[in-house]
DNA sequence: TTGTATGCGTTATCAC
DNA sequence: GTGATAACGCATACAA
């Protein structure tokens, strides 16, 4: 292992005070040119890098950002947040930032980790992906003036802290009209039961697009969990009604692989997210710039932590089909 | 936001001084108990965590273990880490240690990171994902005896490091063992080129199972890169052999989507790595115990922090076969 | 512009 | 068994 080398060290080679080099380093313009050069190589030199712990016990600040790593629950839709993570942590080293990770059951443990990490850690902020309505963590984080930024806007109060979002009504509102473009007159929607705010948006979408073409989306609109098995049920649903439909708008991949095995790859069906499982069997599907939406976090979340606490930003993203074999 | 509590607030509660509030923590047999109940009831009122950015300085350990995170490669394979990532986040919590995320283009990049991590966070470890022939990797951190556990074993020389690996050849072992017992004799294997330890591996399980039952697995191996048009081309190839197989061993999940393909659904199909895929589609395909890994990795990197630094270890765990419908 | 002194919260060394 | 003191590396107010 190489000597520590600190501020002392770059100090005593490059010939000046400890101060000067703390200065050439946080106020870099006071330093006269040729001394700042002298230390500049000094610190090139000798390898010298801040102690992040020491820096932190005198600044308060850890530039340590935290998000949460949630098991993959249905199993399908796993790799979103990996595409997430990934993009965070590539966006915050950028920034001279780092990532760590935690995990929680709920919102109660969830916040009960916050306190930890902010007691022990001092974390800088927290990412959250996704918010209910009426979210107590974002709450709890808000009433401490802990910075944050959500992926997933409030559904309840849009404006009441910074988020970034993919414009979800829109990427369905596309699907739609491909579908319609290709010829396609009774498309039906296969969504979530009426209640989440990111199924109720996708749905609009279908909706509202439907409407926009003198198309009735009366009788042709499925809600159920989310699930394979889930999708070929409305599907079956929907195709035993007097006028079926041709096409599918689905609000998740797992649905509308379930669609595509009922409707036996005869209908056209799109899906939502770009999993894998959809690169891989061909699904049409909407696809949101994830690594782009983690860099508008950081950006948001950093300039909460350097700049004015004033005032919240939002960032609406938008998402684009990824037209394969079956839409 | 809370008052600040430290050991000083706590001692001024416990009416003892900071020095007894730290031996409580670090050394509490060396406190009289009826002292010790008091600072632990201070502790406790006052809701006190260690700040562990004083306590690093101090004792120089971050309680802070790094992982990479990829970017989803292929696609398909990207929930593995995933499912890794929590099991590692999971395991080092309860150990009192955190999980750090860094992302590298290549290994000479991530050395860089290394020691960059390594200089301004004082990380106490690593857990490297996979390890190749001569891996720079390993070799950078053992020079600086940086502790780290791989997840994957050096192919090169098994025993120079501790790891955590599962039974590759056992599980495509298992896989041909349940093909031959469900009546199969020609059985093929789409794996990756030779020369790739995990790759050899698997295609060694297929091999053995084949002789040991007396079933010639002459001509009935392919290999190519990782792919679901790939794994349909080997596919094929085998299809217009002679003598055709009737099942198909895959090392992967990619190929195995390809092979399933070519096959038409006529033929018996394993993968390998259960993603999210296999379980949308319904393959039976090999289980690795990725939380369990995770958390031997951890196991294994404190153990090697908090012990003695004699001696590696290695773990070999066993995967299982998820049989689904094509199998 | 540069140098000096001080404190952040913790733990280790030493007296008591 | 307990309490004072120093030190970890850095940044800031202040004096030179």
């Amino acid at each position: 292992m190489a000597e520590k080398v600190t501020i002392a060290t770059v100090a005593a080679y490059a010939q000046v005070s400890r101060q000067t080099v703390s200065n050439v380093l946080n106020s870099p313009h006071i330093v006269r040119d040729e001394t700042r050069r002298r230390v500049e190589e000094a610190i090139a030199t000798l390898g010298y890098r801040a102690n992040q712990a020491a820096r932190q016990m005198r600044t308060g600040r850890s530039h340590l950002l935290a998000v949460r790593i949630e098991p993959t629950r249905d199993g399908i839709n796993g790799s979103v947040l990996d595409r997430f993570l990934h993009g965070m942590t590539f966006a915050a080293a950028a920034a001279g930032y780092r990532v760590m990770l935690y995990t929680a059951d709920d919102d109660r443990d969830e916040i009960k980790t916050f306190d930890n990490l902010l007691a022990s850690y001092d974390l800088d902020g927290f990412v959250l992906t996704g918010t209910d309505h009426g979210d107590v963590r974002t709450r709890w984080l808000a009433e401490r003036d802990v910075p944050f930024v959500t992926f997933g806007r409030p559904w309840d109060a849009p404006e009441r802290h910074s988020w970034v979002d993919v414009d979800n009504a829109a990427g369905t509102a596309q699907a739609t009209r491909r579908l319609i473009e290709t010829g396609h007159r009774r498309i039906a929607f296969v969504g979530w039961p009426a209640g989440s705010g990111v199924g109720d948006d996708r749905r609009d979408g279908w909706q509202r697009t439907m409407k926009a073409y003198d198309l009735d989306p009366t009788g042709l609109d499925r809600g159920a969990p989310d699930g394979i098995a889930q999708g070929a049920d409305c599907a079956r649903d929907l195709l035993t009604t007097p006028d079926p439909p041709t096409a599918f708008v689905c609000v998740s991949d797992s649905l509308a692989l379930g669609a595509l095995q009922a409707a036996g790859g005869r209908k056209a069906v799109t899906g939502f997210d770009d999993t894998p499982v959809a690169q891989a069997i061909g699904l049409t599907s909407v696809s949101q710039p994830l690594a782009d939406a983690a860099a508008r976090c950081i950006d948001l979340l950093i300039h909460h932590l350097d700049g004015a606490p004033t005032g919240t930003h939002q960032v609406l993203l938008q998402p684009s089909l990824v037209v394969r074999t079956t839409a």
